[in-house]
RNA sequence: GGGAGUUUAGCUCAGCUGGUUCAGAGCAUCUGCCUUACAAGCAGAGGGUCACUGGUUCGAACCCAGUAACUCCCACCA
C-alpha cells in the first residue's frame, strides 16, 4: 500500500475529533478517580478567535489531556461571557444598520433582537477551537447569562448587599460617552495624547485698590496688563461654564492679593469665587486651578470640601446642554475648538501651549472617558481584598511566573470600591426594587421584594415596585465562572461543586489578573471559603515578531484558522508553544508553525521507515545495546519533561519532547537498528526483537508527543502496525508510560560512542571522503568502556570497515580523541604531517589554557580552603583527564614528526 | 510620579544553590551531499566583551551598587 510522503493533517484532523466526540472522551463526571479541572477564560460570546486565544487554549489542552493521560478525571469546562458593553454595542450597531434605534425600542424589545443576535453568532468561537483541537467536555458548555448561571449572580448580589458590601451613592464615574455607561476604574486604558494648554484668563470682579500691590505674574512673561485678570491653564477651557470656583494654593505668595476676591467667568461672565486650598500646585501651570466640581474627579473632592455648587453642563452623549448657555448642542470636542476661537476674539485667551498629558479611554468603545456624577452600585472592596490577598501571599494560589504577586499584592492593598452597575440592558438587572418613596429593597424576585416592601409600608402591591434599570458589571458575573460552572452558587453542597471545586489551573493573560483573577479569588472565598484554582498560568501577550501587539487595528495578526489550515492545528499548537516560555510575551512568527509542521512530519516519515519492515524470524537479535540505550535515554527524557511541567515550562517540555523524537529516536536510534537496504524486496527485513522493541518505542513516543500534536498522533495510533485496536483504545486515553529504569554508565558511554560517530563523520568530511566509503578504525581505549559492545553501532553510524582494538598508537594515521580514548583513521592517502600537527597543536594549546586555569584555581590556598570538597573533586579530575589527554596529544604529535 | 520586570549568538529563549570542558538550545546562516523514511531531509561548520561601570569573592552570566535602553502595571497635577 500507498503510503502519503508527507503528513496530512486535513483528513486526520476532522475524522479524529469526530471520534473524540463520538466516543466521549471529553465527557467527565464526578467518579472514583482524582479530578482534574480546568474552567476555560469565557471569550466574548460574539467573538472570534485569535491568536491569543490560540495560546491560550493550545495550553490549556496540553495540560488537559496530560491530566487525561495520568489517569485523572480531567474535565475542561467551555463556556462564552455575555460581555455586556461589548456586545451591546455590536447590537446597536446591527440595529443601526437595519434602521432602528436603540431609543425607540422597549427593554424586552432590545433584549430579544439581542438575544437573536448571541444565537446567530454566539459561539462561533467555540466552533474555532474545536478545530484547534480543545478537548473540551461540551456538554458542559455554559453561557454567563444562562438562566442558572443569571440566578447565580443574583444570589451574590443579594448575598453581597446583605454582608453590607454593596451600597449605592452619587460619585464621580467614568462615564463612557458612545456606550452611554459607566465603567470601572479598571476598564479605563490611559494614554500618552498630544493637547493643547490653554492659558485663559479671568477677570477678576473688583479693580485692585491698592496698585503697588504688585503680582508676579511677569515671572511666567504675561503682559503687563493682565493683572486684572487671573490666568488659569486648563486642557478643557469647554468646561468653563461649569467652573465654580478658582483656587489657589494659600501659601502663593503671588495670589496673596486675591484671597476673598471673585472673579468672571469669560463669555458668560458669571461671577464666582476665588478659593484657598493647598491641593494646588504652585509650579504647574500658573499656579491658578478652575474648580469643575460636575467634570473632574479632583474639583468634585474639592468642590465637596467648599461646598461648591455642581453644574453639570454634559449630556449623557457628551454634548453640551443648556446649562452651559453657550455652544447647547455642541460636542465637546467641537465646543473645546469653538470656545477657544471664542475666547481668543474676546481677549480672554492669554496663550496655548502644547502639552501632553494621559487621557482615559473606554477600553470597550475607545470613547474618551468623561468623569461624570451619578447614581451607581458600588461594591466594597477593602474587606473583600483582604483574604482574597492571603490566599496568594501565601501560595495557596500560586502565581505562574511569580513575579505576578507583587503586581497583585499591590492592586489588592490598593483597592478602591467597584462600581458595579452599567447603564445598559445586557446583562443581569439589578435586584433592586424602588418604592414610589425613592426607597428600595434588594431581593432575589420582586415576590420577595414586595415582602420586604410591605414592611416598609403594607399598602403596597407588586405593581408599585420597579426594578433598578441598571445591569451589573460583567467581572461581576464572570467572578463566579468557576463556582457557577457548577452550579455552586444556588446549591453550595452539589456533587459537582464538592467534586471539581478548587479547580486546578487556570490559564489566562495577566492582563485580567484584577478584573478576573482576583474576583474569582474573592468570591471562591466569600461564597465557599475556599480558593477558586491552585495554579494560575499567566501567558504573555502574543506580539507580532517586530514587538507590537497583535491587534485588528494594526492589522498584524494572522488568522488563527488560516495558520491550521495552512500547517494543520498540531503545527500550529507546536508553533505557539515553541515560542511562549512560561510569564513571557510572545513574539510570535509564522516560522515557528512552519517548524511545527515539519515536526509533524518527521514523525510521520519515521513511522513510514517503521512501515517499510518485516520481521524475518531467521534473523538473530542484533540490536541489544542500541534497544537498551534508547529505553533508558527515553526515560531519561520522560523524567526531564515531567519536571518541566511540574515547573510549567511547557516550552521546554515540548523542546525536550523534539529533541527526544527527532535526534534520539531518528537520528541514532532508528539508524543505529535500522536494517542495511535489501534490494528487490518490498519490505526490509528485520528481527522481531528489534521491531518490536522499536514499535514500543514508537508507541511510547506517540503518548509523549499527544498532548502536543494530539491529532497526528491519534491518526498513528490506529495504523495497523500496531495491530488491532479495541475501538476505545486511543491515544487520548492511552496512559503516558511511568518512569522506568534509567542506565547511567550506558547514557554516558553512549554518549562518548555518538562523538566518535560525530568525528570519524568529522574526519571524512574534511578529507572529502564519500560517506559511501568504508574506513578502518583502531582504538586505544583508556577508559574502561568496552568498544566491542559499541562495534557495530560505531560501525554502521560511522560506516567503518573494520573495528581494531590497539594498544599503542598508530604511525601516519588521522588521529581523534573521544572521552579519553584514542582513535586512528588509517587513510590510503598518506597525512598531511603539517596540517595535523597544526591541528593537534591548536587542541593542545586550548588544553594548556585550560590545565593552567585549573592548576591556577588548585594552587590557590584559599580556593583550597574555602571551596567544598566535592568541587575540589571536580577540579582535581579536570586535571588529571586534561593532563591525559595531553599525553595523548603529545604522542601523535611525536608520532608525526617522525 | 511610584512599582515591577527585561537586557546572553542574526532571531526566540534556557542557564536552578556563584564552582563540571560553561558560555548553551531551537530556528536562521554557511559548506558538502538528490546516501532508498524524510531536500519540509542528511552530514559538518561558523557565530557571543553574557547591556555598561564599579564592587563583593579564591572564583561572577549568576550576588551587591550605580548607569543606560526597552516593556508592563499603578497614579487625580489642571
Amino acid at each position: 500500500m500507498d503510503i502519503a510522503k508527507t503528513y496530512l493533517p486535513k483528513q486526520a484532523e476532522d475524522k479524529w475529533y469526530s471520534y473524540w466526540l463520538k466516543h466521549n472522551f471529553f465527557r467527565s463526571v464526578p467518579d472514583e478517580r482524582e479530578p482534574y479541572t480546568i474552567v476555560i477564560p469565557p471569550p466574548n460570546v460574539t467573538g472570534v478567535l485569535h491568536m491569543g486565544h490560540m495560546l491560550n487554549n493550545t495550553i490549556q489542552d496540553v495540560l488537559i489531556r496530560r491530566a487525561r493521560m495520568k489517569g485523572k478525571n480531567a474535565c475542561w469546562v467551555p463556556g462564552t461571557d455575555h460581555a455586556s458593553i461589548a456586545t451591546e454595542a455590536k447590537v446597536v450597531t446591527m440595529l443601526k444598520e437595519r434602521g432602528i434605534n436603540k431609543k425607540d425600542l422597549t427593554r424586552d424589545e432590545f433584549l430579544k433582537y439581542a438575544w437573536e443576535w448571541k444565537e446567530k453568532y454566539g459561539g462561533i468561537i467555540l466552533e474555532q477551537l474545536k478545530k484547534l483541537g480543545a478537548s473540551c467536555d461540551w456538554e458542559r458548555t455554559k453561557f454567563t447569562m444562562d438562566e442558572d448561571m443569571s440566578e447565580a449572580v443574583i444570589d451574590y448580589f443579594v448575598h453581597l448587599h446583605k454582608q453590607g458590601l454593596i451600597y449605592r451613592g452619587v460619585r464621580m464615574v467614568n462615564w463612557d460617552p458612545q456606550g452611554k455607561t459607566a465603567v470601572s476604574d479598571e476598564e479605563v486604558i490611559r494614554k500618552e495624547v498630544n493637547q493643547k494648554l490653554y492659558y485663559i484668563k479671568y477677570p477678576v470682579s473688583e479693580e485692585l485698590k491698592d496698585k503697588s500691590e504688585k503680582s508676579e505674574l511677569s515671572t511666567f512673561n504675561f503682559e503687563p496688563s493682565t493683572q486684572n485678570f487671573v490666568t488659569v491653564a486648563t486642557t478643557r477651557p469647554e468646561t468653563i461654564m461649569a467652573d465654580a470656583a478658582i483656587c489657589v494654593n494659600p501659601n502663593d505668595e503671588r495670589y496673596l492679593h486675591l484671597h476673598g476676591r471673585k472673579v468672571y467667568i469669560p463669555l458668560i461672565n458669571r461671577e464666582i469665587p476665588i478659593i484657598l486650598d493647598e491641593y494646588v500646585t504652585m509650579d504647574f501651570g500658573t499656579g491658578c486651578l478652575k474648580v469643575t466640581p460636575a467634570h473632574d474627579l479632583n474639583d468634585y473632592e474639592l468642590g465637596q470640601k467648599h461646598k461648591l455648587p455642581i453644574i453639570d453642563i454634559l449630556n449623557d452623549d457628551a454634548t453640551l446642554n443648556e446649562k452651559a448657555q453657550i455652544l447647547v448642542g455642541e460636542d465637546r470636542f467641537v465646543a473645546r475648538k469653538k470656545i477657544a476661537v471664542l475666547l481668543e476674539e474676546a481677549g480672554a485667551l492669554a496663550k496655548t501651549e502644547d502639552y501632553t498629558s494621559q487621557i482615559g479611554f473606554s477600553e470597550r468603545t475607545n470613547a474618551v472617558i468623561e468623569p461624570k456624577l451619578s447614581m451607581q452600585w458600588f461594591c466594597k472592596m477593602k474587606e473583600l481584598a483582604k483574604p482574597a490577598l492571603e490566599y496568594v501571599l501565601d501560595g495557596e494560589v500560586k502565581l505562574i511566573p511569580e513575579k505576578f504577586v507583587n503586581t497583585y499584592r499591590h492592586w489588592m492593598e490598593n483597592v478602591r470600591d467597584w462600581n458595579i452597575s452599567r447603564q445598559l440592558w445586557w446583562g443581569q438587572q439589578i435586584p433592586a426594587y424602588y418604592l414610589p418613596n425613592g426607597e428600595f429593597v434588594v431581593a432575589k424576585t420582586k415576590e420577595e421584594a414586595l415582602v420586604q416592601a410591605q414592611a416598609i409600608d403594607p399598602k403596597l402591591s407588586i405593581d408599585d415596585l420597579t426594578q433598578d434599570e441598571d445591569v451589573l458589571d460583567t467581572w461581576f458575573s464572570s467572578g463566579l465562572w468557576p463556582i457557577s460552572v457548577f452550579d455552586g452558587v444556588r446549591n453550595p453542597d452539589n456533587a459537582e461543586i464538592n467534586y471539581y471545586y478548587p479547580t486546578n489551573d487556570l490559564v489566562t493573560a495577566p492582563e485580567i489578573l484584577f478584573f478576573w483573577v482576583a474576583r474569582m479569588i474573592i468570591a471562591g472565598h466569600e461564597l465557599r471559603k475556599q480558593k477558586p484554582f491552585n495554579n494560575v498560568y499567566l501567558t504573555g501577550i502574543v506580539r507580532d515578531k517586530l514587538g507590537r501587539k497583535m491587534s485588528k487595528s494594526l492589522g498584524n495578526s494572522p488568522d488563527p484558522l488560516d495558520l491550521i489550515d495552512k500547517y494543520g492545528a498540531d503545527g500550529v499548537r507546536v508553533g505557539m508553544l515553541l515560542c511562549s516560555p512560561a510569564g513571557n510575551d510572545l513574539m510570535f512568527d509564522e516560522k515557528y508553525c512552519k517548524q511545527g509542521s515539519g515536526f509533524a512530519n518527521k514523525i510521520w516519515n519515521a513511522f513510514k521507515l517503521i512501515k517499510g519492515w518485516q520481521v524475518d524470524t531467521n534473523l538473530k537479535p542484533g540490536n541489544e545495546v542500541a534497544i537498551a540505550w534508547f529505553e533508558s535515554r527515553f526515560n531519561q527524557a520522560l523524567t526531564d519533561i515531567e519536571d518541566d511541567f511540574a515547573q510549567y515550562r511547557l516550552s521546554e517540555a515540548l523542546m525536550a519532547t523534539y529533541k527526544l523524537v527527532w535526534d534520539d529516536f531518528c537520528a541514532w536510534y532508528l539508524e543505529m537498528v535500522k536494517p542495511v537496504y535489501q534490494q528487490g524486496v518490498e519490505k526490509q527485513s528485520i528481527d522481531k526483537t528489534t521491531y518490536e522493541a522499536t514499535i514500543a518505542f514508537f508507541e511510547n513516543i506517540l503518548k509523549v508527543l499527544h498532548p502536543f500534536m494530539p491529532f497526528l498522533t491519534e491518526e498513528l495510533w490506529h495504523d495497523e502496525l500496531f495491530g488491532e485496536r479495541e475501538e476505545l483504545d486511543c491515544c487520548i486515553v492511552a496512559q503516558l508510560p511511568n518512569n522506568g529504569q534509567i542506565n547511567t554508565r550506558l547514557n554516558a558511554e553512549i554518549e562518548v560512542v555518538q562523538q566518535v560517530v560525530e568525528k570519524i563523520r568529522n574526519v571524512r568530511d574534511t578529507k572529502q571522503l564519500s560517506p559511501k566509503e568504508a574506513l578502518p578504525l583502531a582504538v586505544k581505549a583508556n577508559s574502561a568502556i568496552d568498544y566491542n559492545k559499541y562495534q557495530p553501532i560505531i560501525k554502521q553510524l560511522g560506516n567503518i570497515s573494520e573495528l581494531t582494538l590497539v594498544t599503542e598508537a598508530v604511525n601516519g594515521a588521522n588521529s581523534f580523541i573521544a572521552g579519553t580514548d584514542e582513535f586512528y583513521i588509517t587513510l590510503d592517502i598518506a597525512v598531511d604531517a603539517v596540517a595535523e600537527s597544526a591541528r593537534l597543536e591548536k587542541e593542545k594549546e586550548y588544553l594548556l589554557g585550560f590545565l593552567k586555569s585549573v592548576n591556577a584555581k588548585l594552587g590557590n590556598e584559599r580556593f583550597m580552603a574555602n571551596a567544598k570538597p566535592e568541587i575540589i573533586e571536580i577540579e582535581n579530575r579536570k586535571k588529571a583527564d586534561a593532563e591525559a589527554k595531553l599525553r595523548i596529544l603529545e604522542d601523535n604529535l611525536a608520532a608525526l614528526a617522525n
